[in-house]
DNA sequence: CTATATTATTTCACATATAAAATAATTAGT
DNA sequence: ACTAATTATTTTATATGTGAAATAATATAG
């Protein structure tokens, strides 16, 4: 029997605490060179593949509700970062990277793919697999059935 | 080659990810019968093992540091879940679970048995097993070397 | 073509988190 | 015993997140 029984009464506090620790740690790096937060980073990256996406486009692809990415865009434009400009559909607002939002995004891309590289370091290529599982599971199927 | 390298280098945010999810498929859950957030769960849980112990040692026990405790305290000893008392050290205070505290947490430990059962649930105790380690290395180790 | 429904975003009220500074009490050094 | 250092908690300022209500524009139904 794997040590799993013992713990998986405790899964999703586990899993809180590991998320504060390494949303903590990853502002702590991002800080450093960059300066952005990581769920600015998240925007970051997005855009890099989305530019001039609509708001509500932005809040699906990183996870997050409307008027959260309401505050987070609009401090992001206020540091210069992404700009907001009228759309054809006068409901909707797209949102682009400035020049200065470009280039923190390469640096931002460089932090993560160190970090990730560390996140996945000591684990086997089946374990990083499980990892990916689980989350994919609590991403797809939590909602709809809880 | 198992699917690991195509995705490891978005670890952090697919984690990131799952724990919103998570968090809210969890609150919500708990919203139809205690009523109480995670973050004040997780104090309830630990009160329960630790009854009369100092803020800073619930810090600590549920991985928020202290201020964050303060305001959780005081949110939650306005609802009459918990009391705030002097200890002997005047510079410290003890905080017990009221009598609806500790009827809350027999609730709440209830939904959390369900909820981390359904959490697991498709996964094989080698994969748990992986994923206890990541969620493990990731709070032990993370913040050293980063 | 007007009334209604839908869609997109923002605003509001609040919970939660952090870091840093302030406060208050104890302990240690001389 | 007095001063300085340490320790525990709270306060302050700010970022982030949620849900619900408000706002505003487009689409649809009769």
């Amino acid at each position: 029997m794997a040590i799993a029984r013992t713990v998986d009464r405790r899964m999703f506090f586990l899993f809180d605490r590991a998320h504060t620790r390494l949303s903590k740690a990853a502002d702590n790096y991002l800080a450093s060179s960059s300066g952005v937060s990581t769920s600015q980073a998240a925007v970051l990256i997005y855009l890099g593949y989305h530019d001039g996406c609509r708001l509500g486009d932005l809040a699906e692809g990183v996870g997050r509700n409307n008027s959260a990415i309401t505050g987070l865009v609009t401090r992001m434009e206020k540091i210069g970062l992404v700009t907001r400009n009228k759309t054809m559909d006068g409901r909707s607002r797209a949102v682009f990277l400035t020049d200065e939002g470009w280039r923190l995004r390469e640096v931002v891309r460089e932090d993560f793919r160190k970090f990730n590289e560390r996140l996945t370091r000591g684990l086997t290529d089946k374990e990083i697999d499980a990892v990916v599982k689980f989350m994919s599971l609590s991403i797809d199927n939590i909602e709809a059935d809880i």
